[in-house]
DNA sequence: TTAGGGTTAG
């Protein structure tokens, strides 16, 4: 059990900076100014601690606990006001209906959600003084604000002296520390789990796609159906198909599309429709995610769905068919978002429709009043970049706010500086990006490439000691698979 | 009733 030793209220000096802030809080920035004065402080304060003091004495008075406990809420000062919250739990503690207690935790877990380790600690104290050590729920809810944030070593250790567990225990475990990235223990505890269920499925199955395990989840997601016979929900679909993409095999895509649909849990929800779009396309099969995308009624498609074949074209190169689809997604009535505009910028790059593609710029700023960002800029680069207007897309480059502005950008001209072999405007890029980023041994390979190609080869060789005194990690080009 | 992920420049 954690130190309960000391008092779980928090010290006077922290319980004044507390309150401080929690008045603060209170109050619109204009009353801010006006209120701050010490009167009214301490008319709070003694607000405060008239409530504290009447809520001790009357625990059972359920009307008062409850309004006090509504305005802790609505004011959201409760994470601020420990003692006063304290007696109000004290008040549920004694209700004779507990599930004040469970709405009350309820609260609590929202403020988990916080990330606050400390503040967690404080209720932790709170919990194991008012007797709620073997109380399920209750100690559930504690795990999970542990385990939500970061507390790994407390959460295991609550865990571990849990007297009794249901299946949402092990589940806020194992999918916690799935999302903390320690799958290992994640996968200890699955193992172990009594009865596992489609949640401890899809939270371990997520916890392996997310650390880049993919065939680790792959065979998990076999294992479940066809050994253990559970039924995947939308979530464990969710879960997997990332993992498709990533191996990149398409057979795995049709094997899991065929699977969903025979037993019919493809038909119900648009967001693992187009998860499969985009994960035929990722796969290099954009004639499946088109035949997909088309067998999608009008009625259910939504603007991911035609941002993810938009996407898909680009990455295949296919510019034409983008814009197509794009200007039917605006007949169709849909207003595009900054996401949209990525792909339909990114298409025209790769299929080389420079106009095209600064028209739909144009259209993002001034149509539909969208701040372009990093993104959209660093397609347009691309986009003049590889057709050769290399002025073009220095001049962009050079007008991007500096405040998104970053070595990316830069990294692109550098790449088309490098195809069409320009020295001067390659140096100034890569002066850039040192600028920004000097740890990317492939920057420095391209621009002594560059100045190798235009016979400076001392040059070239001094910027590749540059580079191994920097000790700029130059990645291989590999393939994972 | 305490657990839960769709599209984004190189």
């Amino acid at each position: 059990m954690l130190k309960s030793t000391n008092s779980p209220f928090p010290s006077k000096t922290k319980f004044s900076v507390w309150f401080f802030r929690s008045l603060t809080s209170f109050l619109s920035p204009k009353q801010n100014e006006a209120h701050l004065s010490l009167s009214h402080q301490h008319k709070q304060n003694y607000k405060k601690y008239y409530l504290f003091s009447f809520l001790n004495e009357n625990p059972t008075n359920q009307r008062v606990s409850k309004q006090v406990h509504s305005h802790l809420i609505t004011t959201a000062s409760f994470s601020h006001s420990v003692r006063l919250f304290n007696a109000v739990l004290r008040c549920y503690a004694v209700s004779e209906n507990p599930k004040d207690t469970i709405f009350l935790y309820q609260q609590i877990q929202t403020c988990a959600s916080l990330k606050d380790l400390a503040l967690g600690k404080q209720f932790h104290g709170v919990e194991i003084k008012m007797g709620f050590e073997s109380h399920l729920y209750v100690q559930t809810v504690l795990v999970n604000m542990y385990v939500e944030s970061g507390g790994l070593v407390e959460c295991k250790k609550v865990f571990d002296e849990m007297p009794e567990k249901n299946s949402v225990t092990w589940n806020v475990m194992i999918t916690g520390l799935a999302k903390q990235g320690d799958v290992e223990f994640g996968r200890f505890l699955f193992e172990k789990m009594p009865d596992r269920n489609i949640v401890s499925w899809s939270g371990m199955i997520d916890g392996y796609t997310r650390m880049n395990q993919h065939r680790e989840a792959l065979g998990l997601f076999r294992r479940m159906v066809a050994d253990d016979g559970v039924d995947p929900s939308e979530k464990t679909f969710l879960a997997i198909l990332p993992a498709v993409w990533n191996i990149g095999d398409v057979k795995i895509c049709r094997l899991i599309h065929g699977y969903g649909e025979k037993r019919g849990f493809l038909v119900s929800d648009i967001r693992v429709m187009n998860s499969l779009i985009d994960t035929y396309a990722k796969c290099g099969c954009m004639g499946s995610a088109l035949r997909f995308f088309d067998e999608i009624s009008t009625d259910t498609k939504n603007l991911v769905s035609w941002t993810s074949l938009i996407s898909g074209f680009a990455m295949h190169g296919m510019g034409k068919e983008a814009v197509e689809s794009f200007e039917k997604m605006e007949q169709e009535g849909w207003k595009p978002n900054r996401v949209t505009f990525v792909s339909v910028l990114n298409a025209c790059s790769h299929g080389c429709l420079v106009e095209e593609g600064l028209k739909f710029f144009k259209k993002m700023v001034n149509e539909y009043q969208i701040l372009p960002d990093i993104k959209h800029y660093g397609c347009l680069v691309d986009m003049l970049g590889r057709t050769g207007r290399l002025e073009e897309a220095e001049k962009i480059a050079l007008e991007i706010p500096s405040e998104i502005s970053n070595e990316v950008v830069w990294r692109i001209l550098l790449g088309a500086c490098s195809f069409y072999g320009d020295v001067e405007m390659g140096e100034r890029a890569t002066e850039k990006i040192m600028e920004l980023e000097r740890g990317y041994g492939r920057d420095y390979v391209l621009m002594s490439n560059i100045l190798v190609g235009a016979g400076r080869f001392a040059d070239a060789q001094r910027l590749r000691r540059l580079m191994d005194e920097r000790n700029a990690i130059k990645f291989a080009g590999s393939s994972l698979t």
